[in-house]
This record gives structure tokens, sequence and C-alpha cells, in this order.
DNA sequence: ATACATTTTTAGACTTATCTAAATTTCATT
DNA sequence: AATGAAATTTAGATAAGTCTAAAAATGTAT
């Protein structure tokens, strides 16, 4: 049974809003984050629990179905494969990336999805971070966090920012913190929980700010 | 003004078919060009008509105006981006190719088709020999020579003649290869030269004599 | 030129996804 | 527990694209 545009975008930011809590996602902050009015939300929801993609009951929000999940992983799959494609391969930068591979994602085809992947070499996270399960549905295992959890004494590696102001990335570029820089967190000050890092053998002071939109890994 | 998905495809295949004959495309080859009924197809290209994308009179068929051409002109400037893409990177084989390029066809994005392109390498032809346009519509020019030195094998068109006596030009027209003519070159025969063409489905046996003095065109 | 067949258009209805406005339910506070 | 506010659902309407069936225009053959 395929799935319009439409039906793929709720789910997938049902998907994302149900990630944030335990709850069943409320029909309002579904209407604000598909910038839509509730009564379609809920025209909507009930469009899917017929379909059996989604769990409703009447004023308790919406939950996925097993069903209802695949396929927005699925979708979040699609979306950060291309991301990968975009930046890495495009030349793509920061904004434009997103509003793309929003169209990208509900492209429907396993065989272009397996050959994208293969193509990319098979990543396991996206440039922002964002972990890309596999063609089962699986997300690799996360060993990644942002700088300001990372634990005190760890070498690792920059994946990726949350963060795309042309100021931010300006600043994370003077610094050389570019996509793949490897470095060291020496101590974290906790009045304004900075960050100190040894680059190279230069010591850099970074404030919480800056940290908590630095995705780092590390290895085991 | 922004096209959908529908509409684009109605552009595309008005452009293809318009590109048969020269009087304007018929509401019943729309029909099943589409796959729809031909009342469906009256109906947008009406409303196509009022875009100002195509014009229309009743019962004598659409052509597209200069603005409906380059909408569809760009759209086969993706798909043939695309199936370059598909074919050439992903390694796709044949068939499967044609169905996706026709959905990543419809992605709207310019940046991305122009940074595509670059990707590409800027391809003149797509891998079936189709040109593809330049960014502002215009197709690479087709290669000429005379059909004397033509590969074997390839789709080509009647350019033009190099001798002008009137037994020529009776000869030609009595086997049909007026200006503008498609046919595809089956074999040459070493041992005089002659060659073999298929014209619609016919064989065709050409000597030397004639084929050295009529130029063809053909793409990639 | 008339009559029949084909093509095209019109009229009215259906589906999907949306909206506004009104009704209903739930929540928070007293 | 009552009440007003907020959230949610219902009812009815709209626009896009499609359909069927019937009407109108065009083309063709004698």
């Amino acid at each position: 049974m395929a799935q319009s545009f439409t039906e793929e975008n709720y789910l997938k930011h049902i998907y994302k809003l149900s990630k944030k809590s335990d709850k069943g996602v409320s029909t309002n902050a579904l209407a604000e984050r598909l910038e839509t009015k509730a009564s379609s939300v809920t025209d909507m929801i009930k469009k899917l629990a017929t379909k059996k993609l989604v769990d409703y009951k009447k004023y308790q929000g919406v939950t996925l179905t097993k069903k209802g999940q695949k396929i927005a992983i699925d979708i979040i799959r699609k979306h950060r494969l291309w991301e990968v494609f975009l930046l890495e391969h495009l030349g793509f930068s920061g904004e434009q990336v997103h509003e793309v591979a929003e169209e990208l994602e509900h492209i429907n085809s396993t065989e272009l999805v397996e050959r994208l992947d293969k193509f990319l070499g098979y990543p396991k996270y996206d440039p922002h971070g964002g972990p890309i399960p596999d063609s089962e549905g699986v997300f690799p295992e996360p060993k990644r966090v942002k700088l300001d959890e990372l634990e005190i004494g760890r070498k690792t590696k920059v994946m990726g920012i949350t963060e795309h102001s042309d100021t931010f990335l300006a600043h994370i570029k003077k610094i050389g913190l570019d996509l793949g820089t490897e470095f060291h967190l020496k101590e974290r000050f906790d009045f304004d929980r900075s960050v100190e890092i040894d680059l190279n053998g230069k010591t850099i002071q970074l404030s919480h700010d800056v940290a908590k939109n630095i995705f780092v890994s590390y290895n085991s």
C-alpha cells in the first residue's frame, strides 16, 4: 500500500515528535510542525488510523504502529542519505540541503536508495551527526554525543554541527574545528560549562554555546 | 508561478508529442500518453491555458507557449541529467532508470540541477543519446556527417544533400529520404561501401554514390 | 451534401487534503 | 467539584485532478 507525499510527512513528523516524550503526539504539536490547522491534522490522523499506520484514540494523541514506524524510519533513512550526497558530492552547504532533501526523501524506489547507499559507502551518520538507519530500519549504535556532554579526557573527532548560521560556521572555521578534525577534551568548567580542548597541541577555550552545537564521536 | 507535478507532466508530453507533427497536439493523443481520459485532458488544458502555458482553441488541439516550452525543456533537462547520474554513477541498468528519473525530474531546485550538472561534468547527451538542453533551454548542436561516414547502428536524420541533379533528387524522393526524415543505419558493405538502412521498418539499400551525398545528423 | 463515426467538450460527481467556524472534551485552577 | 481556558473534534466548504455519461463539433465516405 503506497503512501502519498502528505501521508509520509505526517508519519515522519509523528515519529520525530514522539521521540520527545512517551505520550502520544498531540494534534496541536503536529499542526504546528506541519504548518497546518489542527482540524486538518485530525482528518489525516483518522485516515492513517484506518490504514493501520497509527494508533489513535480521540483526544489522546497519536502513536505510530510498527508499520507506520517502519515507513517513518525509511523516510529518515532516505533524507539522511540524500543529505550526505548533497553535501559531500554536490558541494551543497547548510540551509539549502534540508529543503532539497525534504523533496528527495519522498522518491520511492528501493533500488535507488540501496544503490545510493552503496555509492555513498554505506555511511552510518549524516553530516549533522544524524544516525542513518539501515534498510531494515535499524539505527547504528550511538557512539556520539554533543561536545558539552563528552567525558573529560576523551580523544574525539568532529562529526557534525547542529547550528548552521553564518556566524557560527565562521567561528568554528576560524578555530579550525572542521568536519573530521580530531582533538581531545581537557577540561570542563562548571560555572559556565565552557570547555578546554587540545587541538594539535593548541589549547582552545569553547563556550557552552559552541560546545553544545558540536557533535563528536569516539571509539569504544 | 510554480507548477504541480501533474501540470509538469502535461507540459512535458505536449512538448514531446508536438515534435511529431506541426499541428497542435490532440486531446486523445495526450490522454493516451498520460493514461487518462480525454475529458480530464480538456480540463487540464483549459487550466494551463489560463496560466498562459499553452495556446488552446476548442477542437483545435494545444501548442505550448514560450513559457510552457521553457518549463517542458527544463523537465527534459532534469530527466536526462538524472539518467546520466543513475546510469553512470549508481550503476542502474536499462528499464528501471526511466521510472526513477520520471520522479526525480519533478524535484524543483535550480541549485540542485546546476550542481548535479557540474558533478556530472556538464554532459551534452544522456546515455541513450538524448541531447541535454542547457539551463537556458538551448539544445546542443547535433553532429553532422555524410551518410557514408556514419557509425553503424546510429539513429539519424536527413539534414541535407550535396548533389542537386534532377536524377538524384528524383531518386531520394522515391526512396523517401526527404529532409528531416529519421532512420537508422543497419549495415555497411565493404566491397562497394553500399549501406543498408531501416526507414520506418522498411529495409533499404543505398549505394555509396547515394550515401556520400547525404548529410545526416545525430546526437551524442 | 448527407449521414455515420470519431473526437472533443460539457455537466455533474467523486476523492484528497485543506480550511473556517462551531461544538465538544480535557486540563488547570481555584 | 466547578469553571474558564485550551485543545481537539465535527460539520460544512473549497480547490485540484479525475471520472462517467451525454452533448456538440469535426471528419469521412458515399
